[in-house]
DNA sequence: CAGTGGTCTAGACCACGGT
DNA sequence: CCGTGGTCTAGACCACTGG
């Protein structure tokens, strides 16, 4: 017997996904409408759709008015990074955490970052450099610009106890943001701050971050050498 | 007035990220309850469930039973990586993607592998290397590893003109993965098939993958040197 | 234009977890 | 215990889009 007493919406998503993995419902296959799946499953519509719609978001299925519901052809998987603050980074490494401003000054803003964050090149920019230690040992250096119209209260901080990160989570919270996660080479400075040697490979993410459309700041976080990111689907 | 005719998830899911970004919300508040809102918004108390079910999600605020909803303290923040086969991501820069297949190897699983994955060490692996070009410039260097145990098919296989990657994709849709990035150096052969310096960084990602428990492949997939993964949130 | 998913509602019961 | 979110239902109307 199929039936269960009550199927619940991951009853049926978990359904789905079993017809789709064992090709009951090969890639392209057209899905049976959501009344006649609640029919089949002996539920609501609701609770059907509320099951194949997690499988949309997730990229399993692709859904159309009128169209129907069918088997995604070529998943573009969605992996689910999770970024938090490095003093958690090093924190859950069951490291000691530390950090240290190395410059701050208010500088007038570089073009390459005017273009980059769509800030007037006229105005002024607060730049940052800082580092963060896990057990005293380098972890990332952290060079930062921040748009002094968009955060004007950054005037007032000096950054000397506390990370502009952390900061900028009190001050503007939940930002939207963009990544950039590539492979550089320790140059410029880089070899002393990590203590690495020069030409190492460098894992490095670049954010800018937008608060309401309006630019916030851009970064960048190179880590030391051997580190790595994580991410599942 | 802030009364609309008909209050959507969509609308209330804005109102309230509007009063956390401004502060009307502060960082660790505890929001009215579901039905003290509907009644504000003049909705079910479905439609704010929704709203706000989408928010925990994101991360934005965090929800327990009996303890009612609050702002998230430290949001950490999932970024959405959109993984997608190498031929796409060529063909997407505009440039004209080609496959080559390295070697294609029967093994014994190698010890590292399987504890890796999780594969009982007596069993045989397909190890196969692979090199994806844009415009015949080398893009990426892969390198995988393939359960014979968990896809036997693999055996009639001979990856000639199909990368593995998308033989997968048919064969196996919809599986698990664990991902890491990293920055690595042009070592062994690297320099050689990327056409790059010995040592240059080059960014890597690292995949395991199970199918309904089962361990599936893990591969290696190197970047030509500058590449940049992009991700947002 | 007609079929499909997208959404909303009013109500109900349940499960978890603080008090 | 009992308030809160978690979920389900039956029904309704709407919006998009394929034929």
């Amino acid at each position: 017997m199929t039936s269960r007493k009550t199927a619940s919406f991951q009853d049926v998503r978990d359904e789905v996904i079993e017809r789709i993995q064992t090709r009951v419902w090969p890639q392209g296959t057209l899905l049976p409408t959501e009344l006649e799946l609640a029919e089949e499953f002996g539920c609501a519509r609701a609770t059907v759709n509320r099951a194949l719609r997690e499988l949309a978001d997730r990229g399993v299925v692709q859904r159309k008015r009128k169209g129907g519901t069918r088997v995604a052809r070529r998943p573009t998987k969605q992996a689910r990074l999770a970024i938090a603050v490095v003093r958690r980074t090093v924190e859950e490494m069951g490291a000691a955490y530390r950090y240290a401003l190395v410059s701050r000054d208010l500088v007038p803003c570089p073009a390459w970052l005017g273009s980059r964050l769509q800030i007037d090149e006229g105005s002024r920019v607060m730049h940052l450099r800082c580092m963060h230690y896990a057990d005293n040992r380098p972890f990332q250096f952290e060079e930062r610009w921040i748009n002094t119209a968009a955060v004007p209260r950054v005037l007032e901080e000096d950054f000397a106890t506390i990370g502009p990160n952390e900061w900028l989570l009190e001050e503007v919270p939940f930002s939207d943001a963009e990544l950039f996660l590539s492979a550089v080479p320790a140059s410029g400075q880089l070899p002393e701050f990590l203590n690495v040697a020069p030409g190492a490979p460098l894992f490095r993410m670049e954010r800018s971050t937008w608060f309401r459309g309006q630019p916030v700041t851009f970064v960048q976080m190179t880590f030391q050498q051997g580190y790595q990111m994580r991410a599942s689907y």
